[in-house]
DNA sequence: CCGGATCCCTGTAGATACTG
DNA sequence: CAGTATCTACAGGGATCCGG
C-alpha cells in the first residue's frame, strides 16, 4: 500500500491473493488520482508540446506544479522529455508508447466520469440534504 | 478544481471548452485516486458484503479508514448502506447501478494497471538510476 | 461482539512567491 | 523554464470510546 519499493514487496501472509496486486496497481492509480496528470497526458495525445503551451492550455495551474507533473509522468515512463539547447530554452514533452496505452485506456474513465457527474452530484446533494437522523 | 459545489461552478474565462469538464471529472476521479474506494468496489462486484466481511477481506485497512470510505461511496451513490436492526449489529454493503456501471469501466483500468506495472517500476528504476547531470 | 464515532497525530499534495 | 523555500489543507492512520 505503500510507496516504497520496500513495502511494496509485502507478502502477503493472509493468502488473500487479490489483494496484492491491487497494492501495486495503486501506483498507476495513484497516478490517475493526481489533479494534473490525467490532464496533461490528454493533451498530450495530440501531439508534441512545449512547457509553455501546456502552461497555456490549462491555464489555472502552476508553473510549479506543471514541473512537478511532467517529472513525474516522465519518471514513470509515460511521458518523453526533450531538451533543444538553444536560446531561449525549448523543451518538448510528448507520450511514450507506454503513456499512450495508458491514454487509451483512461478514455473509457474519463468520458464515463464526464457522463456521469451529475448523477453523482445529484447523489450528494440528496445525501447531504437528508436528515443526519435517519442514518 | 476544487471540492466545492461553488469552485466547481467556474466560468471559463479563456474559453477553454476542454478542461472545464475535465474539472468536473476530477469528481470522478478522486475517487479512484483514493487508495481504498477502488478495491472495495471491486470486492462489492462480486455481490453485497458485510462491513466485517469486507474488513476481513483487505484485512490491512483500518476499520476507521473502512467506515470513511463506504461513507465515502455512499455519499456519491456508488453503493448502497443497508442496516438490520438486530443483535449483534449487522449491516450490508452493496453495489448501486452507478457502482455496477463504474465498476465495469474500472476494470479495464484495473487489468491495464497491474499489466504495466512491471513497466512502470523499471521506468522508475531507470530514471532514479540516471545521473541527476543528465537533467 | 458489531459497526461506528471521535480525538489526535503525521505525511504529503498542492499552492504562493521568489530566485536564477 | 525550472529550482527552492515555506505554508496550509487534508488524506490516512492509531487508539479509544460508544450504542445496540
Amino acid at each position: 500500500m505503500s510507496r516504497t519499493a520496500k513495502d511494496r514487496q509485502v507478502t502477503d501472509s493472509q493468502t488473500n491473493t487479490v489483494l496484492s496486486p491491487y497494492c501495486r496497481a495503486r501506483d498507476v492509480l495513484d497516478r490517475v488520482g493526481d489533479k494534473w496528470s490525467v490532464y496533461v497526458i490528454t493533451l498530450l495525445g495530440d501531439g508534441t508540446k512545449r512547457f509553455s503551451e501546456l502552461k497555456r492550455d490549462i491555464h489555472v495551474i502552476t508553473q510549479r506544479m506543471l514541473t512537478v507533473t511532467l517529472r513525474g509522468l516522465e519518471r514513470d515512463g509515460f511521458i518523453n522529455r526533450t531538451v533543444y539547447p538553444v536560446y531561449p530554452a525549448r523543451v518538448e514533452y510528448s507520450l511514450t508508447p507506454l503513456g499512450a496505452s495508458l491514454l487509451d485506456t483512461l478514455r473509457a474513465l474519463l468520458t464515463w466520469s464526464i457522463d456521469h457527474v451529475d448523477r453523482v452530484d445529484e447523489a450528494r446533494q440528496h445525501y447531504d440534504d437528508a436528515e443526519p437522523t435517519d442514518r
